[in-house]
DNA sequence: CTAAAGATAGGAAATTTTTCGTACGAACAA
DNA sequence: TTGTTCGTACGAAAAATTTCCTATCTTTAG
């Protein structure tokens, strides 16, 4: 039950802040730290841009990202899949929120107006792909 | 409109430990801080009293949680409604985490090797129950 | 060549979150 | 009654996160 602290998590355990240039990286592609910040200061709100490089050398830093330096522009992008990442938090959002049960959470989730038909129908689809 | 938003949101953006001691009383009703405490020494990690009763203090000035007075000692509970809470922060996940696809995390959530067949067949029951 | 624009690095300030020490009142057991 | 235990309140320290100022180097426009 206890939560043990492990030097990996952190890899994974990304702040607010951090989690908002992850998904201009994952959604993007590896950036530099101009085109990462003009994003966020179009989609999110409005920043520094030597808050934004500070932040992404902190992150690459941690390990979170990685970036090639070999140009004057250096070129940054997650250290670790996406889908790795992406995993790693839904399981802890279904462990602590709903006790590890993903049935649980889906309950929650199609109760949701915001869930679509749309939606509903290719998660059947999915659950059909499943059985074979 | 603007102040509502914002005085809403905040009552439900609890920070991380915050999150940990909504835990507790969701499982277990309301409770006393000493409760509070206990359990998260018994099941997280260890922190002191006084730390635990003023994050609560804090929370319930916030808003987050409100407490009967009445006793000496002073009951705590969640101002939301447990389901409103984590809908909300569902609702957040799936936007930020998966472009607000359902569809996309259910994916996610059916590929991991956590979810076990058991939760499989709850899911596809689910379903059924809900064509009628 | 030179000035302006754009890039990184580092330090430090500001803010937010978390932790805990101290004071003091109420309850309780002896 | 009296001292010990258990409770809250409050302030401040500590830690974590976020922001930005300043220095300095490179590139580019003229």
């Amino acid at each position: 039950m206890k939560q043990e602290k492990r030097e990996n998590d952190s890899k994974l355990d990304p702040t607010k802040s951090e989690l908002e240039i992850l998904q201009v990286l994952w959604k993007h592609g590896p950036s530099t730290v101009r085109f990462v910040n003009d994003t966020l200061n179009e989609q999110k709100r409005a920043v520094q841009y030597t808050s934004t490089l500070k932040l992404m050398q902190i992150m690459a830093e941690k390990g979170i990202l990685k970036r090639d330096e070999r140009s004057m522009k250096h070129i940054y992008f997650p250290a670790m899949e996406e889908q790795k990442t992406k995993n790693f938090l839904l399981d802890r959002f279904v462990d602590s929120m709903y006790n590890g049960s993903a049935s649980s959470l889906m309950m929650q989730l199609l109760g949701n107006k915001k869930t679509s038909k749309k939606e509903l129908e290719a998660i059947k689809e999915m659950l059909k792909k499943l059985e074979k």
